[in-house]
DNA sequence: TATTGTTATACTCTATAACTATA
DNA sequence: TATAGTTATAGAGTATAACAATA
């Protein structure tokens, strides 16, 4: 009974597109010797100074495994922490100067290495699957209380 | 000059879409124990019994790390190793009766888990999407030597 | 000689548990 | 007491290099 053929389709289509995106992002990633999650953490700075709280939560991960990718990228020069004034127990994270044009180096490499893909679709049919995939994507409730009692 | 308006909208709705769809093919396949990893290897067994190398190359991974992820699911049952009668150097792999119902539990319950996405399109609209993710998806060229001197 | 697969090794990613410091 | 973060530990995923068996 949760079968028809459009909701077939249309999941072999977004989940086939899924695993070929994240196959690109993990290639480019591992040319600058970045894992997916350290690509990650690298697009959520570039505009954002959160606390290490506020990245585990942002990227569904335990507190303690930041502390490990945050040292290494830290270790690289990439980011760097500073204790938050107002709060002595948090820690904010920010990117280095150099870890803002790697990241704006990531951003252009992914363009063009999905660009052969994008490519096939005319710019009228861009614009639609761009349309088609904002109700998708967008989530159905602002993510109220996600705690693990809801599942 | 790699930017216009079009494939920015595409490109940014196709990595969130495939963000969303690995989280949730992450979640399902972690309440049972399993990685994005072992849930493809799962999928690709499921209607095929490839040698340990057509695996690899089909995941993009080494051999080497064929054999962890296929010990550690052969250890759970789910899937047995079988040598080649044709070539007694190849191992063939295919999923155990366990590993075959295990993964079609999983395929429903991610078409459960997506559902409240793609539900949010009508059978018109999801025929269209899955038609225009189609191009993207398809590769140009059947793989035609990819090796590492292309890069 | 070349190919298939495993093993040894090392590093990253991940979570759980125990801890320190601050609120 | 509760929250923020780190550290210790353990297991999975990953690749490289060295190896054995077969082609």
């Amino acid at each position: 009974m949760t079968t028809d053929d459009s909701t077939d389709a249309v999941l072999d289509g977004l989940v086939r597109s899924a695993f070929q995106i994240m196959g690109v992002l993990t290639r480019v990633g591992a040319a600058h010797d970045l894992s997916l999650t350290q690509l990650r953490v690298l697009g959520i700075l570039r505009d954002r100074r959160p606390r290490m709280t506020d990245l585990a939560a942002f990227l569904g991960l335990d507190k303690s495994t930041m502390s490990g990718l945050i040292d290494r990228a830290e270790r690289r020069g990439l980011l760097a922490r500073d204790r938050n004034p107002d709060d002595k127990r948090a820690v904010d994270v920010f990117l280095t100067p150099a870890g803002l044009e790697l990241t704006q180096r990531l951003d252009g490499e992914i363009r063009d290495a999905l660009a052969p893909a994008t490519g096939r679709l005319d710019p009228r049919q861009r614009r639609q699957l761009a349309q088609l995939l904002e109700p998708v994507v967008t989530p159905p409730l602002p993510a109220t209380r996600r705690t693990p009692a809801q599942r």
